[in-house]
DNA sequence: TAGATTGTTAATCGATTAACAATC
DNA sequence: TAGATTGTTAATCGATTAACAATC
């Protein structure tokens, strides 16, 4: 995977026509992080409190922001809901975006009934399951459907995320499903080692890898 | 959060003393993609094949391994098998370790009766949760405990991870209990900004962090 | 004013990659 | 042998951080 040269400007300059993956990778994360300060009623936070939260070196973080602009006030720090606009600007991901999720158990319900992804613009708009008697069934506000709908749904609810909630042994189906119907990002919770076309960005899940990583740390 | 300064040494030289940070996430990576590609009935595979399927550049591969000994077979690739005991040798992973989940709703099902942590040497050893009606309720072959029950259940059965699949305003509570019970890692579900004491890790999933991030590459 | 925190520079350090000899 | 793939070097590039003037 290649990274684009970006690098950020210095000040006035104009910003970076595409962010390095380290910069969009870290934007994102600060977004989680303000998202629940706000919803914790802070109304500012500083380069240090979000270093707390985040673990990426307070340095960073205000070298990250200031590439795109003098967001924060010295002495004070940084307006919370300012902030969270003037990232989700750089990311580009302010508007609405509607998912497909596969898989009616108990991670697809969990997943469904979460509101991980509605706090940052996601939501779910189509519940999918290939077992007959789930198909009809309620889940939340949706109604299960059958895989054949998909196609029809993507086009209709312009879908542009698929998430698999499914066992390993569904998931390249499921994901050769979606390829056809034109999805480009497969958010993957099963551990199949899923094929795809280029185009489309496949995103794993992987608690246990994380987990190892920690415990690697902890060990040592 | 500083990185140790380690970096792989030359041929012969003895490994290192604690690995880097991207390096050790990415030995945590190939372990998962060996894990998966082993149970489709792959006997090797090259540092090309490792790189399509974990988006890392092979010649980072190689790198990565070969700093620690010579793993492959030039003209042929690395032994599945024999590379996830070397890596799990570095990562010192191999023994089994024991992860008490907290929440016995959808969320907290899925994961029990999942085999992405059982795979990696992760067994859910305890569940609890806080609602009276839920208690002794069996959850697979685990029935689920009061939060009282923690601190033996820590000594008991040697617990070093906890597991929080609960609602956003119960974690900070449990994170709690955990810490005075002594469990150094904690793996965090909820959306709940944790504070705990430098000593102990936090991982906090985020699934639609990862999907911005993703949701970026692709309007780009 | 005094204290705090940003924005920015400059230097260092580690990650990344192309290329290729070694060798299975 | 011929083809493939590793192990390793050398060069580059981006990430990281300490430090501090600017300023709220």
């Amino acid at each position: 995977m290649s990274v684009p040269d970006l690098i950020g400007p210095g000040a006035g300059a104009p910003a970076p026509e595409r962010l390095s993956m380290g910069v969009a990778a870290r934007l994102a994360r600060y977004l989680q992080v303000l998202t629940q300060a706000k919803r914790e009623g802070k109304e500012t936070v500083s380069s240090q409190e979000l270093s707390t939260w985040t673990k990426v070196n307070s340095t960073q973080i205000r070298r990250d922001l200031s590439g795109f602009g003098k967001f924060g006030k010295r002495g004070v720090g940084y307006n919370v809901d300012a902030l969270v606009a003037q990232i989700r600007k750089i990311l580009r991901t302010a508007g609405p975006h509607n998912i497909a999720l596969f898989g009616a158990g108990h991670l697809g319900r969990a997943i469904a009934s979460s509101d991980i992804f509605a706090d940052h613009g996601f939501s779910v708009v189509a519940i999918f399951d290939s077992a007959p008697d789930k198909i009809g069934s309620a889940v939340g506000h949706l109604t299960v459907r059958p895989v054949s709908d998909l196609a029809a749904a993507v086009d209709e609810e312009d879908i542009v995320v698929g998430v698999l909630a499914v066992p390993n042994n569904a998931a390249q189906g499921l994901a050769d499903v979606l390829v056809d119907a034109g999805v480009k990002i497969i958010f993957n919770y099963s551990e199949a080692l899923l094929q795809v076309p280029p185009e489309v960005t496949v995103h794993t899940s992987s608690p246990a890898v994380d987990l190892l990583y920690a415990l690697y740390f902890y060990l040592t």
